[in-house]
RNA sequence: GCGACCUCAAUGGGAAAC
């Protein structure tokens, strides 16, 4: 068991689940009976893969096997839901094995707390920490760190000042996650100096800045087009003996191409291959949707097929500056192909494809597609799941409410009054509060 | 007794809206 363990572990550490449950398989042939600890590795990895129904799908088994969960397995699936934003789901799985007699730890209040960060709700993040502190659960850095983080994105960064004296007071020592959250908070919001300072304060209580931590820096100055002090910053880091990253670069060159300089950002990319730091999908997003920007739409379809030569996989959001970038040239055809190629990868389209895809078709004035696409996208069930409007409104976090708003809102301009309707006695349905 | 496989926080890419 043990030695299966420890291969199905690695296996999952290297995202090939499939290897995982093949080993899985093999195991329980061999009359190796799993045990807990392989039960939860498979869950963890299924949560951190985005497969939290499949991992419930085997606390299931497990139960049903007799292998008890412990709380290991439980906050691991706490925390896939958190993940997927499913928040209030997070909390029933905590409040019922609270009531089955198990005694949640530091790590599920922790997970949980996060949770609700993540999603922008720091009330209930606030709450919850009181409910620790009443339950005798002393938060950590970690608890912290994910306020801190919370109140950062939410642009409170008094707030977040306010936990870092809070965690002084009750000598709750900052680590190096706590201050890096702190200088990409700040730095996003354009508060370089005060990054800055924080960097330094850092250094001074010992903790060194790593890699990740100038990242969240030169992120900063790239979003204030500052990118001649960007690229001093790595050579500062360069300096101190830390290598740059892809995400040092990428960051860089999704800088130049969203200013439109192609030629500093491919440049980047021929440097960074040099070094060899390999680009990834992300950097070819940037190239891809940089190049889209300037209307060299083939020059990106190009790019794009030589990432898939590479074996990279394409996701999503590339997939989307592709298709958004032949809208906007009014080529809806391309567009739909490339929908069509994606869909038959088994890549989801998400709400942004289905939005970019709509509007693209009534400004190319084509309401009647528009339409249909939209009842695709209500109705049909033989398309992704994860793309009809149920989850879009079920879990109807600000953001994605705020995307079924604006398709009723194209829709009302078009006249299509009726379909807007629909849509709208739906969300009722599923007893969400239009506001 | 101690240890031991599994669980929590930070950095880059997509439309529109604000």
């Amino acid at each position: 068991v043990y030695s299966y363990n420890i291969l199905i572990r690695g296996f999952c550490s290297w995202g090939d689940i499939s290897r995982s449950l093949k080993l899985f398989d093999s195991m329980q042939s061999s009359g190796c009976s799993p045990n807990y600890v392989t039960y939860n590795t498979l869950i963890d990895s299924f949560c951190k893969n985005g497969c939290v129904d499949d991992a419930l799908k085997l606390l299931n088994q497990m139960r049903s096997r007799g292998v008890p969960p412990n709380l290991v397995t439980f906050n691991a699936t706490v925390n896939g839901l958190c993940r997927e934003k499913r928040v209030e789901e997070a909390r029933k799985v905590v409040d019922e094995i609270i009531s089955s007699g198990i005694v949640p730890d530091k790590i599920t209040y922790n997970t949980l707390v996060n949770g609700y960060c993540k999603v922008g709700n720091l009330h209930e993040a606030l709450i919850l920490l009181e409910e620790m502190a009443q339950k005798g659960v002393a938060p950590n850095v970690v608890t912290y760190t994910s306020i801190i983080d919370g109140m950062c994105k939410a642009g409170n960064l008094r707030k977040a000042l306010d936990f870092v004296s809070r965690m002084r007071e009750r000598d709750v020592k900052l680590n190096e996650i706590t201050y890096t959250t702190l200088i990409g908070g700040f730095s996003k919001r354009g508060f370089l100096d005060d990054a800055k300072l924080i960097m330094n304060e850092m250094v001074e209580s010992g903790i060194l800045p790593s890699v990740v931590s100038y990242n969240a820096l030169i992120n900063g100055y790239c979003g204030l087009e500052r990118l001649d002090e960007a690229l001093e910053i790595i050579t500062e880091m360069e300096g101190k003996g830390l290598v740059p990253d892809v995400v040092t670069y990428s960051t860089l060159l999704g800088a130049y191409c969203r200013m439109g300089d192609l030629e500093m950002a491919f440049q980047l990319n021929e440097e960074m291959a040099k070094k060899n730091v390999f680009p990834d999908d992300v950097t070819y997003s940037s190239l891809v949707k940089g190049l889209c920007d300037v209307g060299r739409l083939s020059d990106a379809l190009d790019l794009f097929s030589k990432m898939l030569s590479l074996g990279l996989c394409p996701d999503q959001l590339i997939y989307t500056a592709l298709i958004d970038g032949y809208c906007k040239e009014g080529n809806t055809n391309k567009a739909f192909s490339l929908h069509d190629e994606m869909v038959k990868k088994g890549i989801l389209p998400d709400v942004v494809t289905y939005s970019v895809l709509i509007n693209g078709l009534q400004k190319v004035a084509r309401t009647k597609e528009a339409k249909k696409l939209l009842f695709r996208l209500h109705f049909q069930d033989n398309i992704p799941d994860k793309v009809v409007y149920d989850s879009l409104i079920e879990c109807c976090s600000k953001t994605k409410f705020r995307n079924v708003v604006s398709l009723l809102k194209g829709l009302c301009m078009k006249d299509l009054i009726d379909e807007a309707d629909n849509v709208f006695s739906s969300m009722l349905e599923k007893n969400v509060k239009p506001d």
